[in-house]
RNA sequence: CGGGGCGUAGCUCAGUCUGGUAGAGCGCACGGUUCGGGACCGUGAGGCCGGUGGUUCAAGUCCACUCGCCCCGACCA
């Protein structure tokens, strides 16, 4: 491809509403351009890359033996109400009506379309598992969307399902695709780690995630300096907790209010009362599906929303507005406790009940009680480990503490179980002749936001350095000097070589001053680049290098492509 | 959804407080000089100052509404 036939304007300036450095260098290199909040062209060189990570992507999924095949992204309202998620969903999902007012919404995932698709078709054991796939453009009306093409609304995925007789045959496709995973990431170069994962609101019982390792990634995770354990935050087992300090006040018979004017946070009224953090019971009211809760935990320790609303049983969890909180507690928000609180489920953590005297909130204002002692001033309706975990908990699997990361999670892969299958009624017969609802399995993959990601992992101050497997083109050729015919002329030839030795190269043959070239070169990031000028023309070179470490290598131009040649094996085999 | 900010030339932004002929840099076009790391000189094109309504002799500037975009928050009281 010749620059000037293609659709390449690079931004010298940063665009104005660019946060991250994908974002930043995606539009300056004319890979994107926004066209709305969250929604982006991908122009011919984006489209590229986007385009070889696809490439790649099927090829790893057939060979985990997935089909390919493409549904539709609006989808009618129907297949939603069936599994319930047309209510479930909120303002995410993007409904709309046809001219006949009948309802449909732009897709934000398949599981509802395959279900349907499959169970039309598949009535027997014979014909499982089935095992497809798509890479496909999706939408979700996210809350904010930001970051480029990390986390856009409208954005490309890769989606596969499966569909098994038991849970085994669910395993082996599982395992399959983890693979497959692992493979598509280490072929993009990409340095990625795998974490154990909630399921969320999909629902099932294995999942995990697959992260870019990136300190702008918008997750956290704890990995395990020594053995494998990787787990979202979310998801994170909390180890044991250090006990809290000896009690430093007077212990009573009975919880002891005290005058606290405005100490709302727990480190405010930790240090007033003059004890430990460890000390405080912290309260905090929850909105669930039906009702409200009041959750404790101890003051210098954290609440994983995400187990808490597993332990609870609930989709819907939110903290309860400040008017709900004086309606229930009678104090206002940072005077919660659970002493003498009515008409709410009370659900603790283990580490209050571990406290042998605290203090809390008096539910009334500016008062805390101290000398309140769990157990026997207040009994919760449930004890449940719902901590967050951090970094310096021990790992579950071999002790060691746990280390914080962020990380993009670029896949994401779930053991569905029967949740759609039993819902949607789409079920086959057994060996035995007994009816029986398929197990399914589901795996997604960001494709735009892997490409972000690659940006993300690969940059320097001036600009992209694509790995090879993701780069636009593998080759830049560029000639100097476009205004000497006898410098194009031999330019023209070494383009030809090039595409006549079926490398996959991009000739920038514009008439501009070389710094011009040379700056959108390393802004793109080629990974190879060959440059012929005028003086070269003459001492019979080129100039041959790589945009990872810069260095010039003369060849003679009888030379220039095995030089490339052997540039391309060397970044294949690193 | 709450808080904050911004919409002026293709891009990045001044000008708005204090109302009075629409600005800069980059980019673009033309001419010239340059020509291996974002050149220089000259000439020029390019704006319903996001939209609607109001105040005023007069609005990019003040007021109201509205649309769009960005940031922070929407979880630890």
């Amino acid at each position: 491809m010749r620059w000037t036939q293609t659709f390449i304007h690079t931004l010298r300036q940063d665009p104005s509403d660019a946060e991250v450095v994908s974002h930043r260098l995606m539009t300056r290199a004319a890979l994107i351009s926004k066209v709305a909040a969250g929604i982006y062209n991908y122009l011919p060189l984006g489209l590229r890359s986007m385009s070889k990570l696809q490439a790649i992507i099927r090829e790893e999924m057939e060979r985990a033996g997935s089909a390919e095949l493409a549904m539709p992204a609006i989808q009618p309202a129907e297949l939603w109400q069936e599994s319930g998620r047309w209510f479930e969903y909120g303002p995410e999902l993007l409904r709309m009506n046809d001219r006949h007012e009948r309802d449909f919404c732009f897709g934000p995932t398949h599981e509802e379309v395959i279900t349907d698709m499959v169970r039309r078709t598949v009535t027997s054991y014979r014909q499982l598992p089935v095992n497809l796939f798509q890479i496909q453009t999706k939408f979700r009306d996210e809350i904010r969307p930001r970051f480029g093409l990390m986390r856009g609304r409208e954005f490309v995925m890769k989606d596969a399902y499966t569909f098994h007789a038991d849970a085994e045959d669910l395993d082996k496709a599982y395992r399959a695709m983890e693979k497959a995973y692992c493979r598509i990431f280490e072929r993009c170069g990409l340095g990625y780690t795998q974490v154990e994962a909630d399921t969320g609101n999909i629902g099932g019982s294995e999942s995990h995630e697959f992260m870019v390792l990136a300190d702008t990634g918008e997750d956290a995770i704890l990995s395990c300096p020594d053995c494998h354990y990787g787990a979202n935050v979310e998801k994170a087992e909390a180890g044991p907790v250090p006990s809290a300090p000896d009690w430093p006040l007077d212990r009573s018979d009975r919880p002891k209010s005290v005058h606290t004017p405005e100490m709302r946070t727990v480190e405010e009224v930790a240090t007033f009362l003059g004890i430990s953090p460890a000390h405080l019971i912290k309260t905090l009211i929850f909105e669930t599906d039906e009702d409200f809760v009041a959750v404790l935990i101890r003051g210098d320790l954290e609440v994983n929303e995400i187990k808490l609303k597993n332990e609870l049983g609930c989709t819907h969890l939110q903290l309860a507005s400040e008017a709900k909180i004086e309606e229930i507690t009678g104090g206002s928000q940072g005077f919660s406790g659970p002493v003498g609180l009515e008409g709410v489920r009370i659900v603790s953590d283990p580490s209050v009940m571990a406290l042998e005297v605290a203090a809390t909130g008096a539910n009334a204002a500016d008062a805390h009680l101290i000398g309140v002692e769990p157990g026997r001033d207040f009994e919760p309706s449930m004890v449940v480990e719902i901590r967050l975990a951090t970094a310096g908990d021990p790992c579950p699997s071999c002790g060691k503490d746990l280390v914080e990361k962020r990380g993009i999670e670029v896949g994401h892969i779930f053991k569905l179980g029967t949740k759609y299958s039993e819902k949607m009624d789409c079920r086959f017969q057994d060996a035995d002749g007994n009816d029986q609802p398929m197990i399914m399995g589901c795996y997604g993959l960001g494709v735009g936001r892997t490409v972000a990601a690659a940006v993300e992992q690969n940059h320097d101050d001036k600009g992209i350095i694509w790995p090879l497997p993701l780069a636009p083109f593998e080759v830049v050729l560029v000639v100097l000097n476009a205004d000497k015919p006898a410098v194009v002329e031999a330019a023209d030839s070494l383009y030809v070589q090039l595409i006549e030795a079926g490398i996959d190269v991009l000739f920038d043959d514009r008439p501009e001053r070389p710094g011009v070239k040379f700056n959108d070169m390393d802004l793109i990031g080629f990974p190879v680049r060959v440059v012929l000028g005028g003086r070269g023309l003459e001492a019979g070179e080129v100039e041959v290098s790589l945009r990872s470490d810069g260095e010039k290598r003369a060849t003679p131009i009888a030379q220039m492509v095995p030089a490339v040649q052997a540039l391309l094996v060397q970044l294949r085999s690193q």
